[in-house]
DNA sequence: TAGATTGTTAATCGATTAACAATC
DNA sequence: TAGATTGTTAATCGATTAACAATC
């Protein structure tokens, strides 16, 4: 029999929509708006309110009946699951447009991760300043680590170098990777990779375009 | 009734796995591999062959059997159902560092999308020579949408612009907009859009270290 | 109290997997 | 022909929606 120490049998669609839920109520807290019931979120976010409900369920009562939901409270309830209040450390890898855009946004400190620093092995970037970080070599990255103890490590550098460093990160101990670099790289039960595949993204805009041409091939007419 | 004219009832979640499909089967053209079954490339995959099987059944038997899959075809196939080979032009609004990333790496190109132009209303950006293209003023919008018609509009802009931007281009006839501003756009029937959220998938990676976290509390100890 | 709204159960719907006859 | 492998049907599994009693 499987261990059966924690009851934490959220569905993993649930979880996929936690963030987007978290990104909707931070807007609300800003907008100090104290409660908010499942269907006027619903109407908001363009769901159903049934599936707020089953969802916020999960983890146990925040509603109150006849009243909604606290918004502040939910916030940070759905933080606190997701790992928002953790203030998990991470490094930048790669410090090319990607990494730059990455590291001068408010990505990370918007989500309570904290960018320690940037590395590259292009010499003509090594030194470079980029936001509050001096781009270091790659040569530095396991003293660092070893220093820092990152939680995360982004890859920002090009696709062929990707499996590499992601072998050198599995010995350095971070517990997540955030990969952009277009190869799909896996890291052992240990390690969290999340793919981010921005060539598929694309490919599913055009495949939305193109479904409805084929729907509609001409605009004037639907017959 | 409504319209029955076409048959195309794939499901959503045949038509979000086309991407990685596509990945994959690129990668044994490149290698000049020409045929592969469902049960080798479930391996490589770490999908089951069933759901290839199922999956690729929807568009019509490109299988044979006792023989499997003919590698090009299927590659073919697949880049006709999602419009790879339709040549949609896109061009770029927005010229930071994550729109002089997406300019200059292969994603477009390696798609069979064109980019035609980019532009800012940045007067330090404008001029500037972005890969091989040399960034135009945001005022000269309207006027290459008329001569372009690009099928695709990329918002590589800040989260503030996002909304008006998006507005403007509702009115220059794009089929797509392919969403990086991280506010949630939406756009009428007509218009796609894939509406990137990076900020979304740095939360599920917390969430998977997080949960791991919770579930081993002490690296040593399993009970 | 009366009205509103949750939490939760049951029903429906869709997606995945298993199995195997068809067939190359 | 015999072996391999698909295409497809049926079974299972999971996710969403509907409904309503519980309760604030």
């Amino acid at each position: 029999m499987p261990n059966k120490t924690t009851t934490p049998k959220v569905s993993r669609a649930v979880i996929a929509r936690l963030p987007r839920y978290y990104r909707y109520l931070r807007e609300l807290v800003s907008k100090d708006i104290l409660r908010i019931s499942s269907g006027e979120l619903a109407k908001l976010m363009n769901v159903t309110a049934s599936q707020i409900r089953q969802d916020l369920g999960c983890f146990g009562g925040f509603g109150q009946q006849g009243y909604g939901y606290n918004v502040k409270d939910l916030y940070k309830t759905i933080g606190d699951i997701l790992g928002m209040n953790e203030s998990y450390s991470a490094i930048l890898i790669g410090a090319g447009h990607l990494g730059q855009a990455l590291a001068t946004g408010t990505i990370f400190g918007g989500r309570g991760v904290h960018l320690r620093g940037i590395f590259d092995s292009d010499e003509s970037l090594i030194g470079k300043e980029v936001g509050e970080f001096t781009v270091l070599p790659l040569s530095d990255l396991e003293a660092c680590c070893a220093k820092w103890e990152p939680a995360i490590a982004v890859l920002a550098v090009p696709r062929t170098a990707a499996k590499e460093i992601a072998a050198t990160l599995s010995t350095l101990k971070v517990k997540g990777i955030w990969n952009f670099t277009g190869e799909e790289i896996t890291a052992g039960e240990e390690i969290a990779v999340e793919n981010v595949q921005l060539g598929d993204l694309l490919m599913n805009l055009c495949y939305e375009i193109h479904a409805k041409e084929q729907n509609e091939p001409n605009e004037t007419n639907e017959n």
